[in-house]
Order: C-alpha cells, then structure tokens, then sequence
DNA sequence: ATTATCTATAGATCTATAGATAATGC
DNA sequence: ATTATCTATAGATCTATAGATAATGC
C-alpha cells in the first residue's frame, strides 16, 4: 500500500517517538513499536535498515528540531516581557510530550554510537537551553531581572516542566497549564515574605 | 570465603545501587554488575535467589529508607528556619547519588510488579517529597512564605538536584553545592527586580 | 556446616536478515 | 516499478538454574 508523503515512515516515527520518549531506549524494544502500529517488527527494517539504533536517533533529530523551531515561534509570539516569554516556552513544552533529559544524557545517548549522542545533546542544547538562556540574560542585562546563572536557570526550567508531569500523573488534579504558571510566579516574584 | 555481617550482599548492593541509579532498570543488565563487582553473572543469584527483580527492589528500599532517615535528619539539625531547611534537603540530596524519578516512576516502576512498584512509589513520597512539603507548609502556616502549592513546589526541589547533576556533568564549572545554593536563593527571593 | 563463588547450560527474548507476497502507480 | 508489508529464521544477548568447587568457622 504506497503512499504519497513518506506517510507509513512518519507513522513509524510517531509510535517510536511516543514510547522513546516516555520510556527510554533501553526499555522500549522493536516489538512494542511494532505492537502499537500493528506490524511485525521486520516491517520497520524496511524504513529503517540499520534497525533500532537508527530509528531512535531518526527520532530524537525530528523531536528535537520540532522544538527549537516550536520554541523560537513560542518566543517570538510573546512579544518583548521576559516573563510572558519565559511562560510561553513552558505552555510550549507541556503541550509536547514530556523530555526526561537526566534519562537521556545518562542511560539513552551512552548506549548509541558516541558521535551521533553528541550530536543530539548539542541539538537539546541549542533548542531548548539556549533560548531559555537568552531570554534570562536579556532580562538580566536590562536590569528587569536578578539572573545570577543563565544557564542553571535554564537547565531548571526544563526540568520543571518535567517534574509537572510526574506530580500530574500521581496527585495533583490542578492541569498542567495552572501547574506552570503557579510555579512560574513563585520564581519570579520568590517564595519569601518577610 | 564467608564473612560477618552479610558483606558481600551488601557489596552487591551498592554495585547494583550505583548502576541501577545511574542508568535504569533496563538499561544495566547483570552483566554490567557482575562486572563492576568482578564476579559472574550466576554469583548475583547466591544472594538474589528471584533474580535481576528482587535486586532491583531491594536496592530501591535500601536507597529509599536512607533518604529519609538522611533528609529527616538534615532537618532536624538545621535547626527552625525554613530556608535553612530546604538548604539542607537539598545539600543531603547532592551528596547522595542522583536520583531521576520521572525514570523510575514512567520507565523503572513499570517494569516491575504492580504491587511492589506502588510501595516503592509510597517510599519515595514519604521520604522526599512528605518532608519538603512540610518544611513549606510550616512555612506558609507562619506567614515567612508564600506557598502557593507545596506539594508542587516539593517536587520541583528533588527535579531541580537532579537538573543540577546534569548540567553540571555538561558545563558549569561550579561545585554541586555552590549551584544549589544559588538556585534556592533565586527561588526564594524571586527573580524579578521592578 | 555455612558462605560464596564458579562452570556449564537451558530457555527466553531481542535484533536483524533473506526472500516471498501484495497492492498501487505508471 | 515502487512501496510496504509478511513469514521464517539466524545469531546474539540476557535471565535463570543445576550442580561442582573452595574457603572458613565450628
């Protein structure tokens, strides 16, 4: 059954990137993928030759640039506030499915080939902190923020969108959206009330 | 060669500890412990009869139960300031290995035993995030803070020490510590300067 | 006798390949 | 002719078990 677009290989990408990113490389085997799309799994050899390896890494590349581009367009749609910036990257990042970064850099990108896995963690870098960062230094230099490390603060961001996505799944019944914001305003304004 | 108080299950519990923390269930095989410990893979069944699971578990009740009493502690000897509470939590966290619950709570837990991976999931409640919720309801209660979701703000505690670990394996050349400190200040006195 | 390891191997699972089958587009 | 699937199977890896070996404590 062909198909016009490369459509069944975008559909092969899709089932692998909903599992890969929620759990993990090692966890995620040929055959759940094959599973949730309903083949064998020899059926995706045939989009993807090199196997399981080339798959993840085909993925991570469309993950990863769907956000530097969903992220920029995030920014620029803010308009020029730091802080409604900074909220409009979250509002992004919760409506995608959730990165587990620490999984990645520690157990996904050390069991691939090490060129490739470095690669992908400057992709991470430049999609995600380095927006991030910016936004926080162009707050610091104008004096509208007290950003003692830009690239910490970055690095926290992501990982509380993140950690929204644990507390959602187990207690909390507030949405993500209400979560981020809630946890946005105790950055900015701080939690302390002397 | 024997030995006095279980030795040798303890070495092979601080192996698996380390890996298992480090890089998840599926990733680290018996291979990779049996190796660290320099011993086969069938000397690990001596003291796991059941197995790469039972391993698994009992590592994560060991870590679990050390965190809290650690954190409890950390507490208690830091005396009435809030501050200077969540400062120890996080200080405690940092000098332990680093801890990637989103891993273990949608990859690791799930592939386990349902029953055994809800205690798991109470352990880690009850040990990380119970005590830090407290220490800023406590606050919120005395009128020092604004805690808008404390439970939220909990989780975000343990995801900032793991974002820590991260970025400091990457770039920041500064000491765990020095980054902690700098990321609960700025949460605590806000980012923004009107 | 107990503790702790080893060798050897079974059985399951996982990745990957070869080659057949089938549907559509030209 | 091209696209996309399938069946069948090889080979590697992984978990687990049975039973031997060796050292120490009683």
């Amino acid at each position: 059954m062909p198909n016009d677009l490369n459509q069944s290989r975008e559909r092969v990408l899709d089932a692998a990137e909903a599992l890969f990113i929620a759990s993990g490389y090692a966890t995620i085997k040929l055959k759940h993928i094959a599973e949730r799309l309903e083949v064998k799994e020899s059926s995706i050899y045939y989009h993807f030759p090199k196997g399981k390896e080339e798959l993840f890494v085909a993925v991570m590349h469309r993950t990863f640039n769907r956000h530097r581009v969903g992220i920029a367009q995030a920014i620029h749609a803010a308009g020029e506030d730091w802080v409604a910036q900074l909220r409009a990257v979250c509002h992004w990042l919760i409506s995608q499915p959730a990165l587990d970064v620490m999984r990645m850099s520690k157990s996904d990108l050390p069991a691939i080939d090490p060129l490739v896995a470095y690669e992908l963690e400057e992709e991470v870098y430049v999609a995600l902190n380095l927006p991030i960062r910016e936004i926080l230094e162009r707050a610091h230099e104008s004096g509208k923020a007290v950003v003692p490390d830009a690239d910490l603060i970055a690095g926290m961001v992501i990982g509380m969108v993140g950690a929204i996505d644990i507390i959602k799944g187990t207690w909390n019944p507030k949405t993500k959206t209400e979560m981020v914001d809630i946890l946005l305003e105790s950055w900015v304004n701080g939690l302390r009330r002397v």
